[in-house]
DNA sequence: CTGAAAGCGCTAACAG
DNA sequence: CTGTTAGCGCTTTCAG
């Protein structure tokens, strides 16, 4: 919008048309509008030739609608959950481009300042909106809805309105805590990730569960609180083999991320213990920092890219569904199709949290995980 | 802009005033006019009663000015250059927070997909651009300079318009090589970036000058050629253990990038090779890969929050200096006015490719560098 | 089936 | 100083 930037008008008056026939021939709105031929190339050609673009901020207005969604990321962190960002932002960016959205991403500095930054951007230029890992309260949801649709991931509040997507963290933590009893392992430790997080919850449900049906003992002087940082990792793994007797110490260690099994893995190997010959650690998430541990990371894989497809179907099968005011269905889906298509196809479960989407976790063995010392 | 949200005019007939006077009430502008305190108070509770929010796009269809900049990034790597992208985000937030900017990010997926995606986003929703590691072609800059102001961060090619910001490569490296000369080695490795970067020639450059004022000799079979990922430097380290005869192995290596020190990290540390009792490594860039090797990298940080905030005030001084049309001065600055700032500042240096702002690094000293073994 | 006219929500530039 | 009018660039609607 600046300099010499040519207008639909501009065209118009080159070719000696309405702007209308012009709108129709570059925009391909109005359906029964016809135009000759020798027009339409006429038209073509002068638009080439002047090098117009469409103006969305004059569309966005006439139409009511920007074909944009909105992404909404805290971008204060260094440590591995911004990776995890980018494998959702990919499948985001993939499915948005498919339906000919524009997928742009509000960073928010701080987790204080989003409900002022959040609103800021709900200001007619997006029509809908994805949270990642948001704790909304119940005024700013309350304030959101009333401006446009949102879905979220990994949210850690209940959700108003909207579906939620995360992880299956309790199926992903029982599956690589079986695992680990597979291999012969009988004291599993867990380094949970903080309770305020139900992600971190679920994991330690699944950790319990798994011991349990394993028949092992859940013995609570081996579960330790965390933070989901390196720093907090290394930390715990001193604590740990500060406080445990040599005979009561873990031949396995499974960590509620891995950043977590990262620092971990780090105090272990200074203290000249051998992984995973001596101890078996396991992470969470699959995310790059698993790659770059002494021994490459057993951990639990999410479908990053699948749930970020889904962040952006569910939430255009949202606005398609509730706001019919503003027409031109994207998806063209009946209420909830999306996510029953999701469901059926085994790639979701829905979640015991109201409104969440579970979606299904893998394990992924590499070199941090063998049968325990004594086999 | 959905369901019953409130307009100007919404206001103006519930208080019985024209639309003039809320506008200036609530959004500030129009210099000269006055509205009574006590209807003043009457719009303002009204807006508050009605949970007014100023739509943006009308604002920016009539005002010609969105109040947003946007910045371009490739989020398809999942490699430590995320990280950086993070902290640039940073200082770059802080900056247009500062400014009353909103800043965006338009991620593109793909770099053969760059030109579509960003002449899509050029489209009146953006004041200007800022792109992080963009190379633009000839034709692609011609034609987003039409459309609207940019500055570039890590530009792969030559400039046609606008500034470009990058670390001082040639003086971080030079650093860094002197730093392991002081420790007394004399066969210092480079496993050197791609050679179509002109940050890893000018790394290379670095290396190379630092040798020289040092009095070692440049060994040709000490430089490998690699990619900026942590693969390649795991296998350049395989390639350097099989290719180099132990008399000619390095006493240390300074690695382009640290996701390179990472990988060669790694392959040293499973061969048995103890670091930096037997072989020293550093890398570039300081980001998060350089806390998670098994010794913590010594490297070369850039001030990237610094960098962050000068894209940022740097495109709002083009605004204002090239779009007068436009008012509404962000930063009242005189043309040129930012750059000599940080000039006289001492943070940074104008480069030899032109138009080039180059910003003084750091060495950084972590536990992955010391004295050669013969010492 | 085409073309003129009205309007999206806001603001700048006027005339009263 | 007020209040009215005329757009910003595009699209939808409604006469012709």
């Amino acid at each position: 919008m600046r300099r010499a930037v040519a207008t639909l008008q501009d065209i118009a008056r080159e070719v000696g048309v309405s702007s209308m026939a012009v709108s129709s021939v570059l925009n391909g709105s109005q359906k029964g509008i016809r135009v000759s031929d020798a027009t339409r190339v006429r038209i073509l050609e002068a638009a080439n030739r002047l090098q117009y673009r469409p103006n969305a901020v004059a569309r966005g207005l006439s139409r009511r609608r920007m074909n944009t969604v909105g992404v909404v990321a805290e971008f204060y962190n260094t440590e591995d959950i911004d990776v995890i960002i980018h494998q959702l932002l990919n499948g985001a960016l993939e499915a948005a481009a498919r339906l000919n959205q524009c997928l742009i991403v509000c960073p928010v500095p701080h987790p204080s300042s989003s409900s002022l930054k959040v609103l800021d951007i709900c200001d007619g230029r997006l029509d809908g909106l994805i949270f990642i890992g948001a704790s909304l309260s119940e005024q700013l949801s309350e304030q959101l809805f009333r401006r446009l649709e949102y879905v979220s991931l990994y949210s850690t509040t209940p959700q108003q309105h909207g579906v939620n997507l995360d992880a299956d963290n309790e199926g992903g933590a029982y599956a690589m805590v079986r695992y680990l009893a597979s291999l012969g392992h009988k004291r599993i430790a867990h380094f949970a990730g903080p309770q305020h997080s139900a992600g971190s919850i679920e994991r330690l449900t699944g950790y319990r569960r798994a011991l349990e049906d394993a028949g092992l003992e859940c013995d609570p002087n081996l579960v330790f609180q965390t933070y989901f940082y390196i720093e907090s990792g290394r930390q715990t793994a001193k604590e740990l083999l500060e406080t445990c007797s040599p005979a009561k110490m873990p031949t396995a260690i499974f960590c509620a991320n891995d950043a977590i099994a990262s620092g971990a893995t780090q105090v272990l190997h200074d203290r000249g213990i051998r992984i995973p010959e001596q101890i078996s650690v396991a992470g969470f998430d699959d995310c790059l920092v698993a790659l770059t541990t002494v021994r490459r990371l057993t951990t639990v894989r999410q479908p990053l890219r699948a749930m970020g497809v889904a962040a952006v179907e569910l939430l255009l099968e949202q606005i398609d569904v509730n706001e019919p005011e503003r027409g031109r269905l994207v998806l063209g889906r009946e209420p909830g199709q999306t996510a029953q298509c999701l469901i059926d196809s085994g790639a979701a479960t829905l979640g015991s949290r109201d409104k969440t989407l579970n979606f299904r976790t893998e394990v992924i063995v590499r070199e941090s995980t063998g049968p325990p010392p004594s086999h």
